[in-house]
DNA sequence: GTGAAAGCGCTAACAG
DNA sequence: CTGTTAGCGCTTTCAC
């Protein structure tokens, strides 16, 4: 690794002061046009490039953002939901020259140690932080320490001062009920995952409210609520088509789940859309590569990420802003996984 | 945000010199337990958290590395490459108290900058590259700077000096097709991406490899490289069906395609694994999710990620070391989506 | 065993 | 306009 070149040697080379060379570099309007000139010149002959830990020790800022994540990798693989809302993130990021920071943990504690180190080692300006859970320490500490940042999700009912930015999953998840209910449909399940992340109870909340507004009864075993996998996926649907009265209309939490229905139904030998409606959150390009043009929720995850990054940075250049709270809203994409009832197929089911 | 404690402050209250709070907390031997002790309760009482940027300066480490993501977030996003390498490199880093930087640029300068800022800016010790192409400037840059880093891939065949980790390609989809030869498949498709990533073309070569020693004849038709999208897909699936000799068999190199060939297949009442075997490249544990049961090469991604760091790792502390070049296995994963060509088959067919 | 002092590369008063 | 100076918070000789 070659040897780097330091302000001190520029100022040498050029014969002005250290100092002077630092202004050059900030484009300081009280240097002369001839020295900025001179120095530029030697700058860029001798291929300086700053120092950022010298300039972070002094300035005491970094020009980086830290992201939290909560889900862990593991989790969030299969989910567009990780990499799409990065790369907002790293789209406002790139535009404003900041840097990115990932935490590296797997596990609730090793997250946290990554965040406590990443603050107090001024490591980065400001933290966005993916997907917050109910027992969760880390947006508790980051409040404590007053350091900036933000939250992608919904915080818990019980803190303040946080600002977030969110989907009005409430609100999306009754639009698409009422989506699907202006189609006729009378009996509708809700296969979703963990209740445990807000984002699945608000939306099983709107699901309920559009339901009972309408004045339709969902019997409880037409919501599923189960861990994210195959077995429990399979299981929670043949449970939903065994059942007297199967729905005519699923209401999905997620892709995957979307995915494992849709190959569940082809097995079954049950037609979408013809015979049931599939409905899907998330919406992910993912979907173009499925046979049945599913319909789905759109949550702008790209927007999530890139309202959030402004809005650390916002919090960043002005900490005593106030807290906010930014709601993207969501979008209804349709396709052809769902159709209008019409009565001899209701009559019929 | 609260003002944090340094070493001196520390020092003074446990009435020492910020010398000895250093050594205590890097765990010198020098010290005596008795004052180790003192100290240490001093630093917990004060939360006291080492100023990274300070350290950085002067021992010219950062303890962080890079990652350059040349495929853009945006390309890999239905990828699970992405994350599953980040999760491996991720881990690796926890493990040595490394922490992760990620370029943000979408385009290739703004990448480029990326990681001149990262390097030259001291931000980070290593670098590990994702994906590299044809015509990319960041591998040359790092080799001149002569800084630790190395590649996820194959390099250009024209450079040396570089230390790569990659699987072996060509060797993984000989063995693929050999498999599917060996169940007696004589007619095989190739459906894959772009011919211009390495990854592609050695597979496409190890393909062919296998067919022509196994005698078998493979026309040009059979053979579909393709841009990963939706319609170019069904095209390529399209025409492949519409042969007068269709493949019994299909080898393909992206999930996505397979999931895209799997629904056209459902759609045109085409059985798998009854009528057509289908193998794919880059196992991922989202296939769980499909409802045929696809064979899959697993390239082992984390694994992938894990040694990438591993190797940084190792440079870093040797600077010297020599370059190497380490291939992670493949290994065939094989569930029910191919079938043994029965005699009867292969004549109706 | 421990302290004093120098300095990493940079910025930011304060002079002039 | 530009130079001088004093640190930022830490590590690291070199003394004692």
């Amino acid at each position: 690794m070659k040897m780097s070149v330091t302000i001190k040697d520029v100022a040498k080379k050029a014969n002005v002061a250290p100092s002077t060379v630092s202004r050059v570099i900030h484009n300081s309007p009280a240097i002369s046009e001839k020295t900025k000139r001179k120095v530029r010149r030697v700058l860029k002959e001798m291929g300086y490039h700053m120092n950022e830990n010298a300039r972070n020790l002094v300035t005491k800022s970094t020009k980086a953002i830290g992201i939290v994540m909560k889900s862990s990798a593991k989790e969030s693989l299969y989910n567009p939901f990780f990499p799409e809302v990065i790369r907002g993130i790293g789209d406002f990021c790139n535009k404003e020259g900041f840097s990115l920071s990932l935490t590296t943990g797997e596990t609730e504690d090793a997250i946290f140690e990554d965040v406590v180190k990443m603050v107090q080692g001024r490591r980065v300006d400001g933290m966005i932080v993916l997907y917050s859970k109910k027992d969760d320490r880390v947006v508790p500490y980051l409040l404590k320490q007053g350091f900036p940042f933000v939250l992608i999700g919904k915080p818990s009912t019980n803190m303040s001062g946080i600002t977030f930015i969110d989907n009005d999953n409430v609100q999306a998840a009754m639009e698409v009920t009422e989506f699907v209910i202006d189609l006729g449909h009378e009996r509708i399940a809700f296969l979703g995952g963990s209740p445990e992340f807000e984002v699945i109870s608000d939306r099983l909340m709107g699901f309920q409210q559009a339901v009972e507004q309408a004045g339709l009864a969902v019997p409880r075993e037409y919501i599923k609520l189960i861990p994210l996998n195959r077995n429990d996926g399979i299981k929670a649907i043949d449970d939903l088509l065994e059942l007297k009265e199967t729905p005519t209309a699923f209401l999905v939490t997620d892709l995957l789940l979307a995915v494992l229905l849709l190959g569940v139904l082809a097995e079954r030998n049950v037609k979408v859309p013809q015979q049931v409606s599939v409905v899907c959150f998330n919406h992910s390009e993912f979907i173009e590569f499925l046979s049945t043009p599913l319909t789905t929720v759109d949550i702008h995850t790209y927007q999530l990420g890139y309202e959030a990054a402004k809005c650390v940075f916002d919090l960043i250049s002005n900490p005593e802003m106030m807290e906010k709270n930014i709601r993207i809203p969501t979008r209804i994409i349709k396709r052809e996984s769902h159709f209008a009832v019409k009565k001899e197929i209701k009559r019929k089911m």
